[in-house]
DNA sequence: ACCGATAAGCTTTTT
DNA sequence: GCTTATCGGT
């Protein structure tokens, strides 16, 4: 242990070995505390402190691990092996599992994901007969998200006119209502949503003291990572947990905290020293991951920040390069100026793919830097996105697993009863609903008593029903005997998805063929893992619940050497030698929604400090002049997060006069000296709206050539479909292979009629239509 | 009940 | 631009 302590500075020392008393560590980024904390669980342990009695809870699930992995480095496997360690909800979900028999939960209750509660919560805005356009699906289940992680209970909420006035006055009268219906509708199936599975923890350790003292007795040494981001209700749990012993050690940064609009709350950290008695604070301020320019860059930035606590985070690192400001036309030009100066930073200092990170605000980003990307050869990995576990064809097959385990679940039985298709109808469904409700039994229930119920549902669909009720039994039984892999695999063929997915044979359909096996692989794998575990549980159970609180970020598959594209909330903990920062556009970043209170802004402004501290070595910033947003071309002016660096960091690169468009300088720059920049005061975008059919046409089809010296990339937009000729066989993306038959129009608005393999014929805009010419008449 | 065509929504971030 | 929901026809 001495070892690896004296590897620590000294305010990295201190906290390592404060082993009792109440704690906060306020550590800026970059400067180690991943380290300190995986060195001070290890410290505790080789003080005599049993593994059992530590709960570390991280905010990803593969910080977790990699945190147990170092640890059981120092201290040896069967030693960590012991830890508790997770996130919020993953660590409280499976102490529901134990308990939750006392709030009337079975211990395989299902975990809701958001697409399931959104499902829920529409069908019962329906049921209710409000109108979808005031009651959107959307808002209403963020409104209940927010009530849940207030701890605001439907009781609390009848009991607080505020709450309800406010709802009034959005004109949603009846969201009590809807919140009481969402909630014993969960309960009745015996699910539990995300924001649940806190919130359930809470009432589970407020009206059984008993419980409570046991965790409190179990958990004597608690540590909670990333402390700014936790939400009341977490803060909640802390608090009753560590009452107790009060051996809690809290690390946060308050300049990183970016989780506000889910329910963080900043002033959980911020208030720390007035929840304890005695608590020691400690300050890591050094930062051994960047340069001083990009620090410096960083730190002058958060200074705009008003709410925040005093820090100053140095490093003792090189000066390094000065931040670079890059300005591009349009988001395709951005994603070209990314891929080359990678490709060329790559050769130039030997770099591999993986000292490369593309950050941005917003999802919807990626596309244009991944086309970029792509047409250099560049290999890359999107992180985040639609993940894999809530693609349709996945979310069927595991909805089938969750039915088989927990028949009351009702999103997973409306989503398998008729898929695939066995004669069962909205119809149907609908008047087993009222069924259902009218009796105060579940779905299922209702399903398996058709014959004493008063259901207006003809003998035919009735047979349907009850065939479809054997299935889901027959795979019942299969599951108290065989492994979860046998039985995903039984089901997968027996219940005509694999036919299903069979009969689709565009590449999409063999995509989802191909996740479908790689899902039965996860399993599989899984299942091998646990045969090495003693204790060994419920195989499909636990699997079933790793998916639903698996994060993206969790197992990287494939080739580890690739650029990682991600959103910058996603990025955070992470640390990359090169990082692109791209999208600097006010209305973007900062974002058009957040930037009309201080508050909101301030957030923004974390998020950017966030994105700049994962640079070690350069830092580049872009922006574009117009960019694509809802399929229309749309001014953008420079983020005022540009200006607030401080000038001797950063070095603002703007393209050769003649290299611009001169349209786009006139109607943005006026008559201002090209090397200046005018910076946007507090004002949104416009948006182009008679305009934004002309200027594509101009834009990327009559001046490719300007452009060239710019683009250095082989292909500019636009150029490429207009070598289209007919009787070329092409590829598309989505419909496959195809023939192209006609020709019409030109320019922006040339358009071709293109016969495809399986058999459809569509005309297709070439301005956006993504073409591959595999071959050409003359071949 | 199923299929295709049309329309609406979307793009703020996630456990 | 894309994806999902809804509508209308069979």
């Amino acid at each position: 242990m001495e070892k690896y302590l004296s590897q620590l500075n000294e305010a990295q020392l201190a906290p390592t070995i404060q082993i009792d008393g109440p704690m906060i560590i306020i550590a800026g980024a970059g400067s180690g505390k991943t380290r300190v904390l995986t060195f001070r669980i290890a410290y505790l342990m080789s003080k005599g402190v049993d593994a059992f009695n530590i709960l570390a809870l991280t905010f990803t699930n593969k910080a977790a691990k990699e945190m147990k992995g170092r640890i059981a480095d120092i201290v040896g496997d069967g030693e960590a092996k012991n830890l508790w360690m997770g996130t919020f909800h993953s660590v409280f979900a499976k102490i529901l599992r134990f308990e939750g028999h006392h709030l009337g939960f079975p211990s395989n209750f299902t975990i809701y994901d958001t697409q399931d509660s959104q499902k829920l919560m529409g069908s019962i805005i329906k049921e209710m007969g409000l109108d979808k356009d005031i009651y959107k699906t959307k808002q209403v289940y963020s409104r209940i998200s927010s009530y849940k992680n207030s701890l605001v209970t439907v009781k609390a909420y009848y009991k607080n006119p505020e709450l309800m006035e406010a709802d009034a006055m959005a004109r949603r009268p009846r969201m009590g209502e809807i919140y009481k219906e969402y909630v014993e509708r969960c309960f009745k199936a015996g699910a539990m949503d995300f924001d649940d599975l806190l919130l359930r923890t809470n009432e589970l350790l407020t009206r059984f003291p008993a419980v409570l003292a046991q965790y409190q007795n179990r958990f004597r040494y608690i540590l909670v990572d990333e402390y700014q981001d936790t939400n009341h209700s977490q803060y909640l749990i802390v608090r009753a947990l560590a009452d107790r012993f009060q051996n809690i050690c809290v690390v946060g940064d308050d300049a990183q905290s970016i989780y506000a609009f889910r329910g963080a709350n900043i002033s959980n950290i911020l208030n720390f020293q007035k929840d304890y008695d005695g608590v020691n604070m400690y300050r890591l301020e050094q930062n051994y991951r960047s340069t001083k320019c990009i620090v410096g860059a960083a730190n002058s930035v958060i200074e705009h920040n008003k709410t925040k606590l005093d820090k100053i985070v140095w490093t003792a690192n090189d000066e390094g390069e000065k931040v670079k400001v890059h300005r591009a036309l349009t988001d395709g030009d951005e994603g070209r100026y990314v891929a080359s100066t990678i490709w060329e930073t790559k050769m130039n200092e030997q770099l591999h793919n993986s000292d490369f990170a593309v950050l941005y605000r917003t999802n919807a980003q990626s596309r244009a830097i991944e086309d970029a990307l792509r047409k250099r050869d560049i290999p890359y990995r999107i992180y985040g996105g639609l993940s894999f576990y809530q693609r349709k064809e996945i979310k069927d097959l595991t909805a089938y697993l969750r039915l088989i385990l927990n028949p009351s679940d009702e999103e997973a039985l409306k989503r398998v009863i008729n898929y695939p298709a066995r004669g069962i109808g909205q119809t149907t469904v609908d008047r087993l609903i009222v069924a259902a409700n009218g009796y105060g039994k579940t779905i299922f229930e209702v399903l398996k008593n058709l014959d004493s119920i008063d259901i207006n549902i003809n003998g035919g669909t009735k047979n349907k029903l009850r065939d479809f009720v054997t299935l889901i039994e027959s795979y019942q039984v299969m599951n108290q005997t065989a492994n979860a892999f046998d039985l995903a695999e039984h089901v997968t063929k027996t219940s005509g998805l694999i036919r299903e997915l069979n009969k689709d044979a565009t590449p999409e359909g063999v995509v989802k063929m191909d996740n479908v096996q790689e899902l039965l692989n996860g399993i599989k794998d899984f299942v091998e893992g646990q045969l090495e575990l003693a204790d060994a549980g419920d195989s499909l159970a636990e699997f079933l619940e790793d998916i639903a609180l698996a994060t993206d970020l969790d197992g990287d598959k494939g080739d580890p050497d690739h650029v990682a594209l991600m959103t910058i909330h996603l990025a955070k903990g992470l640390e990359f030698g090169h990082v692109f920062i791209v999208g600097l556009e006010e209305d973007l970043f900062p974002s058009g929604m957040s930037m009309n209170t201080r508050s909101e802004l301030e957030e923004e402004r974390r998020l950017f400090y966030v994105a700049l501290t994962r640079a070690e070595k350069q830092a580049y910033l872009t922006y574009t002049l117009s960019r694509y947003r809802w399929g229309k071309l749309i001014d953008a002016e420079p983020s005022r997060f540009i200006e607030e660096i401080d000038e001797e960091f950063v070095d603002i690169v703007t393209p050769l006069r003649e290299q611009r468009n001169p349209m786009l300088d006139q109607s943005i720059f006026g008559d201002i000296e090209p090397n200046r920049i005018r910076f946007a005061k507090p004002k949104t975008a416009k948006i182009l709206r008679k305009e934004s059919k002309k200027k594509p046409e101009k834009f990327q089809i009559s001046t490719p050539k300007k452009m060239k010296p710019l683009a250095d990339t082989e292909e500019v937009s636009g150029s490429f479909n207009t070598k289209l000729e007919v009787g070329n066989t092409v590829n598309h993306d989505r419909f496959g292979r195809g023939e192209v038959m006609t020709i019409e129009g030109t320019g922006a608005d040339a358009k071709a009629e293109i016969k495809f393999l399986n058999g459809d014929t569509k005309k297709l805009l070439l301005r956006f239509a993504k073409l591959e010419i595999l071959r050409t008449k003359q071949d």
